[in-house]
RNA sequence: GGUUCCUUGGCCGAGUGGUUAGGUAGCGGUCUGCAAAACCGCGUACGGCGGUUCGAUUCCGCCAGGGACCUCCA
């Protein structure tokens, strides 16, 4: 099996060929959520993008481990402003909730909406909250070198030094200086010595709740650096994945590089990993901007702009028929063609064990494993993957119908091609609707059809039709071929 | 204003210097008692204007439109 596996880093701007730094063994830290309110479409693009390569990795033999982060505090409202709110803090002061009460919640629904999407859980999940001490001594390290300084019981990071001694914004493409003389003045940041320094620590206001005693105040840390501390704690000092939202590049993974960077005096991530955003009416859908529907509104259809309900494969699916460096637009018309196509792949897959074999094959099954493995391998082509998926299911439905064949062979492989990639790799699942009681149902539906049957074979089309059309009306469809008929529960 | 990306058929969305992406929707056909499903076929898609080239949707330039980042954001 071929396993040259090329992905896209944000770095080089180059796709390159993916060597990890231990042979057989890969570490991959993803960019996690800020909890403080439910999670939207938007967050299932990363974690759907990540779940694939995740997926991908381990099916070409890597130990992974993942880390993704739960970041619980130190986010602000607004990091230019003096006054920015932590967002924790802001949402249970407005919820009436202690802040670890607004974590939880919606915590509890993000890994709800997570297992939803199929996306495996990661093999680490830190949250800030949890890693004060490690944070504590990354400031420390970086005072001692001088690339952080305190004032008023805050720290920050000094980005000009910074940028002599390395060089500050490689990731984003920004040269420091010419930021500094295209910014415009922000009102109230006297305390930084320069306003592209960010925080390291932050002095807690009196009302604030969430602090922690240090030399410097009781206060807490500043949000890039959990990343840096939480990463390096478990992946080392190099490691080979980082992932996250393209919107995340300025400033927060520039922030981490500058901390990391100037903590071990070299870069510690070597594949820089982004996926695009979801777009809706051609705008980023963020939090922020108001635009935003949430997975749960999208599962249940609870929201003006569906016009129905979407199941959270269909979701799953539609943003896997486009590649992740891409951005994907949201429409119901979008969704529903997803929904459809799903369904069509789906069906085809459940075909598989129903097929008959012969001693001959009129279809080429190892050119169209050659063709998926390389759109995998193409910096996770999963819209090309599925283009070539539905090639199979053409072949799967045509070898039903007995316009083409298969040996037992070439059958199993065409098995063991559509689950490997439809299961283990795009991370689908089976979802039609699990009915409280099956044999009941199928017990009642066969006494209907064998009516059904008794009369067709008289030539009664009025009962015929009558028997079809009310098992259509509960949900059950009904289709007759040559030899028989088949009926099944109507998914959503 | 700075940096950067994008503009593909009704919709979503791949890709390529000359050959079918795929899904969905639409149309025609096969099959069927009629359907459904499936299969087969179809519709002259590559923002505009120039240039390079035997040939450009694909490369270059200009123009138009849109997005992302420069605040928090997945």
């Amino acid at each position: 099996m071929d396993s040259s596996f090329y992905l896209y880093n944000s770095l080089t701007r180059t796709t390159e060929l993916f060597t990890p730094l231990v042979p057989g063994k890969a570490g991959m830290y993803v960019c996690g959520p800020t909890v403080y309110s439910n999670a939207h479409l938007g967050h299932a693009r990363p974690a759907i993008t990540f779940d694939l390569l995740y997926r991908y990795l381990l099916h070409l033999g890597y130990q992974v481990r993942y880390v993704r982060n739960i970041t619980d505090v130190g986010h602000l409202e607004d990091e230019a402003e003096e006054t920015g709110e932590d967002k924790i803090a802001k949402k249970a002061r407005l919820e009436q909730l202690e802040p670890m009460e607004v974590v939880q919640k919606y915590m509890n629904t993000f890994h709800r909406n997570m297992a939803d999407l199929n996306t495996l859980p990661p093999g680490i999940e830190p949250r800030a909250s949890g890693h004060i001490i490690e944070q504590q001594v990354m400031i420390r390290r970086l005072m001692e070198k001088g690339y952080a300084y305190g004032i008023n019981g805050s720290v920050y990071f000094d980005v000009v030094k910074y940028d002599r001694d390395f060089r500050y914004g490689i990731l984003s493409g920004r040269n420091l200086e010419e930021m500094m003389s295209n910014s415009r003045q922000l009102e109230g940041q006297q305390e930084k010595r320069n306003p592209y320094d960010f925080a390291l620590w932050k002095k807690a206001a009196p009302e604030h709740i969430m602090r922690w005693p240090s030399e410097w105040s009781e206060g807490f840390p500043g949000w890039h650096l959990e990343c840096s501390a939480m990463s390096t704690k478990y992946l080392g000092e190099v490691f080979d994945i980082h992932g996250g939202g393209m919107d995340l590049q300025f400033p927060h993974h520039e922030c981490e590089i500058a901390q990391s960077t100037a903590v071990l005096g070299h870069p510690t991530v070597r594949y820089w990993v982004h996926n695009n955003m979801i777009t809706i009416n051609g705008q980023k859908m963020a939090r922020s901007l108001g635009n935003f529907i949430t997975l749960d509104e999208l599962f249940s259809g609870n929201h003006p702009l569906l016009t129905q309900a979407y199941s959270p494969m269909t979701i799953r699916f539609f943003i896997l028929q486009a590649h992740y460096r891409s951005t994907l637009d949201f429409s119901n018309e979008a969704l529903q063609a997803a929904g459809k196509g799903l369904e069509k792949l789906m069906k085809a897959v459940a075909l598989l064990d129903k097929l008959k074999t012969s001693g001959s094959s009129s279809a080429d099954i190892s050119a169209l494993e050659q063709k998926c493995s390389e759109a995998i391998n193409d910096d996770l082509n999963s819209p090309v993957l599925i283009a070539h998926l539905f090639d199979g299911v053409r072949i799967i439905n045509s070898v039903y119908d007995g316009s083409v064949t298969l040996t037992a062979e070439d059958l199993e492989k065409l098995r063991k091609l559509f689950y490997t990639y439809v299961f283990d790799i795009l991370g689908l699942k089976n979802e039609s609707s699990g009915t409280a009681q099956p044999e009941l149902i199928s017990g009642l539906v066969e006494l209907a059809m064998q009516i059904r049957t008794n009369a067709r074979n008289n030539k009664d089309w009025g009962t015929s039709d009558f028997i079809r059309n009310e098992l259509a009306r509960i949900g059950i469809v009904v289709k007759d071929r040559k030899d028989g008929f088949e009926w099944e529960i109507k998914g959503d």
